[in-house]
DNA sequence: CGGTATCATGTTATCGATAACAATTCGACG
DNA sequence: CGTCGAATTGTTATCGATAACATGATACCG
């Protein structure tokens, strides 16, 4: 019940030294089979657990990679976190999570938190931060990316695709299909990021085109999901007719604006066109289906790993940029 | 840019032992308020970095509590993931999250992994493991905490709610509004202890009041979500009339069978009765909305964090066991 | 002014694994 | 049987922070 087990105990048991043990733990094969064997019974029998704190400190490699998102209860992110969990199981790295809860001072504190555990890279969720932040990470000598985004100025590594043109292609297609007054949903000015980019690259690309500016409709702080987009639409009432188009800024609430126009009696997409953001889940099943943007959050995820694998076999130069780019999937509401 | 930079060096710099350092960058009071300013300053000018795995190692506390979840693809895991991380955030304690991916095989793998790093406390959800998990952690001087059920045979400490009794509810409210042949969609058989759970639930609830036996409709491996509850209904086509409700093993399940079910024409509640499980978003604004379960995600989160508080304190004695209970949300589906 | 309580800082040893180097054993072969 | 190279095991020092103990400085008392 007292003492941990570390190697010198299993050492003593095997009547080798400690050195041997840890050779033999690591399959080294400078260790005799028979030895190797031995020593991995004894480890068992003794319930010997290996300490990666210790290793970690004395080799200076954490294992450790550590991630930023803004949060994990966004399907979108969820799935780039998964697939970084399992690449990274792979290459023997555990994973090392924080969420920003879309704040840039709460990115701040938690990249200073995990500076501390010395991680082995760093994986930025978007591309704005602040100075100190920024300041954090330069000058150590360690691997950054940021991803879902295309920074002007990056830190280090990018993979991600462009949150402008993507609405731009949105825009695109509702221009195309006869839409000229827009509408915007997302959250309140100033909270998130991404949110931001996608509301001014609609605007643009309606300006571009000639198209009415376009209104938008505030849904509240970010995070914003279904329950926001469908009160900002139920607040809005029969008056959301004046729009011939909602373009939301994310699926979620593309489905809530859709639910809640329903209700309202208004016929999508004749009387309403909605496009979402995202490729979530709810746009593909719901009914109609929701005209969205693939942003192929899986394959951020594996390239995040690939690249990381990269990184660590030296086998990449100057900072790489990756634009995952992102396709238009037509829906039943536009 | 070469070594970094240690205490010893801000020792240096300030002209005073690495342990003065060490007690005023934590705040001691015995050190001189003035003295603590100045490493404050030196520290930074240097841009020192604590080292957290340093600290670990040397004082056998790694400041982690390890989590695993099946998914973090779930918003209800991922809503008692949020409380968790933001709780024990409060603590000063850091999340090391794993994924189960719902098998009990890569848990184990997963708590082997965890364990070499020493943390203070295992939050693990569900109550079903391997007996070499089992071994793992018995013996071990650590906190255990099995969440999001109660298990007959705990490893340690209970937040959770029965999933047995959240069926019956769903049940008796059917049976209550005359529905009599039912159908349960869920996971295939084996893969995914919770849904078992839950379909078993809802086959004795309506052994137990007189109705016909349930039927099963497989939706395919675990995880389910809604893709694979609108395939499964529309594979039934037509077919599906024969039953009076559908009890879903999920809200993202009982939306994919609602969206197919409209699709087929079908009148939902009228026709069909459909009913979810998890009080997820899209359940309060799909239209219709769907009848489900609140198992106070967050809360379960909430209850955890401050049961590990109270741990740590050393104000726990026994074994604690909180059920946080579940609760009917009627909607339109039912 | 001597002596003691209080405050502030310093010294030493240590947590467990492992890199780097050293030493030993063993077999093969001339 | 001696020698040499390969195979196998051992020794020592170390990563950075800090607990435990020791010491020096300062104030305060009768």
């Amino acid at each position: 019940m007292g003492a941990r087990v570390t190697m010198r105990d299993v050492a003593q048991a095997v009547g080798m030294s400690p050195m041997t043990v840890s050779r033999a733990l690591r399959d080294d094969r400078t260790v005799n089979a028979k030895t190797r064997a031995k020593v991995r019974q004894v480890a068992d029998d003794l319930g010997y657990v290996y300490d990666s704190t210790a290793q970690a400190f004395r080799t200076q490699k954490s294992g450790f990679v550590a991630v930023t998102l803004p949060s994990v209860n966004n399907a979108n992110f969820a799935e780039t976190f998964r697939a970084l969990t399992n690449g990274l199981g792979d290459l023997g790295l555990q994973l090392l999570l924080g969420s920003t809860n879309y704040r840039v001072e709460r990115e701040e504190e938690l990249v200073r938190q995990l500076l501390t555990r010395n991680p082995e890279a760093l994986v930025l969720t978007g591309g704005h931060h602040t100075d100190e932040t920024r300041k954090l990470i330069q000058g150590r000598d360690l691997p950054v990316i940021e991803m879902w985004d295309l920074p002007v100025d990056p830190l280090g590594h990018v993979v991600g695709f462009s949150n402008g043109d993507a609405m731009d292609h949105v825009v695109e297609h509702l221009a195309q299909t006869g839409r000229r007054k827009l509408a915007f949903v997302g959250a309140s000015e100033g909270a998130d990021m991404r949110g931001a980019v996608r509301r001014s690259g609609a605007i643009e690309a309606a300006r571009a085109r000639g198209l009415p500016e376009v209104a938008v409709i505030d849904a509240g702080p970010a995070p914003v999901s279904m329950r926001h987009g469908a009160a900002a639409i139920e607040a809005l009432g029969r008056d959301v007719a004046q729009y011939d188009a909602l373009v939301c800024v994310s699926d979620p609430v593309a489905f809530g604006c859709l639910s809640a126009a329903q209700r309202l009696g208004l016929r999508v997409p004749d009387d309403l066109a909605i496009t979402g953001f995202g490729h979530f889940e709810v746009a593909k099943i719901s009914n109609p289906r929701i005209t969205t943007v693939d942003v192929h959050a899986e394959d951020i995820g594996r390239q995040v790993v690939s690249l990381l694998s990269g990184i660590f076999d030296n086998e990449v130069d100057g900072p790489i940029r990756t634009d995952v780019g992102s396709a238009l999937v037509l829906g039943e509401t536009s």
